[in-house]
DNA sequence: GCTATTTAGTTGATAAGAAAAACTAATTCT
DNA sequence: AGAATTAGTTTTTCTTATCAACTAAATAGC
């Protein structure tokens, strides 16, 4: 009982040096409101650990200031070495990153086969771990952990699947299994989950205690950060917001039943709509399925842009429903790729704002942050970075008890 | 930073005495993990400040136990007095309740207009309590705050009303008015977020510390309790589950939007379908003005039946999508009317149950919670409770730092 | 260039809290 | 009656946080 606040202040001064990404101690003590002395003696045992370290000089516009100078300090990167996984449809994307959010690699391949026993993935996993780290110079020994990012329904306190598309089987223990193949600490959670991680971390989310991440691929998901914390709900498996229903028996999910949102907005639903609305494109990428739809619609066809604009009107009815639920400060649309434009165009987020509960104060920001492809690996790999220092601290912790 | 932790201890104390109703010290150090020590020191800084006493005696069953008998410890009723308050849309109804949740009053009367202004309810509020004090043989001096609940948009930290169908005009810092005529703290909120409240305190929800409560009245409300703690939002304007929409260009609803969940199921908009599908029902009572239609359901007229069974559907949409987004421990339908039997229904809750992600867990538990008509004003006085609870623990603190 | 001033960070002393251990209290079993 | 058992309290010890005094390292001003 004791022992826990120094815990918690051990977390609030490693969380806060994080958000700042370099701070003197004097602004840590002011904003964790503990004191200069605490301070110091928690950032001494951090310093000794090596998570964190000193950096000196860049003294930025303030050097005309009088008295000592201050010494920031900043994450160490050289403290761990974490990867991050992202196991989508087809594709397998791995990133390489330190202590400090850092990325030191990357890689991409392509999968054989979308769904594959959890034997078959870990060895797979490491064999791309392995190229990865070998195209970096590092090792495995030198890897901390690995986070591991799956689309569908993962409790993550058990690291256990329910159901995954990229699963041949159902309730899977994935971390043991890949855990087991790599020798290292595993770390399984839903994809869009470590997304709303890695916001929280290194992106604009930072700056927020309760806000909403949504994030839109083949399918949609959310991630939930509700006072500073990643909400999973009670069995692991919450923010199933693609699987919400906005219409009463309606269009066919890819999950089986009718009216998901998915099955709206997704490109799967959108290119459905074209098909059996007569619309033919010629094929141009296979990558790129929904790319010509959009095209049409904003050269001015007007079917295609009466699909478009559906979608675009049923995505803001789910945002506003997500505001009148929650009344976040912000929600993050998270996008890996452009294509997904005409759901975060001005006119459906207008549409989404007009669809609130109506008061007298500004309504919440909504953000659309275009990662790159790695969007979902390097939310993986800012989870395994959380759940490393995790282990430090209790390290710590385990250590000032002698 | 310091006397926080002990701060955090008394609450947590405070709140295992009132989960577990009665208990002796020694069953809370352990279900707390505070060390007995620390109980003993704690109970009695309560004990001395009165909100707590011993109860001896009624050993249950567990006397045939050897060994110093324990002494148990409960809420002391007459450490306060409060009042809870609820204002629908025609009715007023107020309990009193003393800090340890007896009813001690209660009374109900009908409001001359449905909407007034916030010092004119504030008088009429003033009347009203001074005559259920009296008629308990209780006065205004013996009250400690009073707990107000209201439909609408509330922001519960500044006691401020953005807009409520029971105030004339948008935008009154209701508990400020209000308390500056009674001359006692008042404590605001929207009240479904009481009755949450109410069932986190003293009904099936204090098992919980992850569960939703949905109320259906006029309207539909819901509270969040996620960790124990009531989630509000963030503008004090979350939980607005009755304006969630369930279907683009939908129903109109009282809000002036369209397609919100309300719209299909309150009782207004049953009659509307009612009304527009010719249904004509002989008036029985301006009180119950769906009971009839329910009876028609039930007595097999097919028009009747479809109204309710759509509403039914549109409701475990409604539910299902909670369920998906929160995944929580439990949903708690609290009902004051039995009129609303046909949204509570087994297949009502089953058709919940199959729209929601499929894992091989069971689904949240979802129970129904028929409260007598003062369910309202009992959460406003919980609420009351909670808040001079708070107040007493600050007194305390502030005589320890002496 | 030297001292005063300013700001950052550390250290030692102090106070407060939590809990282990030793103790007291109140009961039942034999 | 006394041993055993269980509940609750008190004493002591340890940890932690903070205040206040200190050291450190810079600039401003003469």
């Amino acid at each position: 009982m004791a022992k826990e606040q120094r815990e918690r202040s051990r977390r609030t001064i490693l969380d806060a040096i994080r958000r700042a990404d370099r701070v003197a101690r004097i602004d840590l003590a002011r904003s964790t409101g503990i004191s200069q002395a605490t301070v110091t003696t928690i950032t001494a045992e951090l310093l000794h650990q090596g998570m964190i370290c000193e950096v000196a000089g860049t003294d930025d516009q303030r050097d005309a200031r009088r008295g000592r100078p201050r010494v920031d300090l900043a994450l160490r990167g050289a403290a761990h070495l974490v990867a991050g996984v992202k196991v989508a449809n087809r594709t397998l994307s791995i990133v390489l990153m330190d202590f400090a959010g850092k990325n030191l690699g990357e890689h991409t391949e392509r999968l054989a086969v979308g769904r594959m026993a959890a034997t078959e993935l870990a060895v797979i996993l490491k064999h791309a771990l392995e190229h990865t780290l070998d195209a970096s110079g590092l090792s495995f020994a030198d890897l901390s952990a690995v986070g591991l990012g799956m689309a569908g329904v993962v409790d993550a306190s058990r690291g256990f699947v329910y159901w995954s598309p990229s699963l041949a089987e159902r309730n899977q223990p994935i971390s043991a299994i890949v855990s087991a193949e790599l020798g290292l600490p595993v770390f399984a959670d839903n994809d869009a989950n470590l997304v709303a991680v890695a916001e929280m971390y290194f992106g604009p989310g930072a700056a927020y205690r309760d806000f909403i991440v949504v994030t839109i691929e083949a399918g949609v998901g959310m991630g939930i950060v509700l006072d500073g914390k990643l909400y999973r709900g009670t069995r692991g498996c919450g923010a199933e917001f693609g699987h919400t229903k906005v219409q009463l028996n309606g269009a066919e999910c890819r999950c089986g039943q009718r009216g998901c949102l998915e099955a709206y907005v997704a490109d799967y639903a959108l290119m459905r709509e074209a098909e059996s609305a007569g619309l033919v494109f010629s094929q141009t990428d296979a990558d790129d399925t929904v790319g010509p739809l959009l095209d049409a619609a904003r050269d001015g066809n007007a079917t295609a842009r009466r699909i478009v604009d559906h979608a675009g009107r049923v995505f803001a009815m789910g945002l506003a429903n997500l505001i009148n639920i929650f009344d976040p400060q912000l929600i993050i649309l998270a996008g890996e790729r452009m294509q997904f434009d005409h759901l975060f165009a001005e006119d459906v987020l207008a549409d989404a704002r007009r669809s609130i509960v109506q008061i007298d104060q500004p309504p919440p920001e909504i953000l659309s942050h275009k990662w790159g492809d790695l969007m979902w690996a390097r939310g993986a790999a800012t989870y395994a970075i959380d759940k490393v220092a995790d282990m430090s601290l209790r390290e710590i912790a385990a250590q000032s008890a002698v």
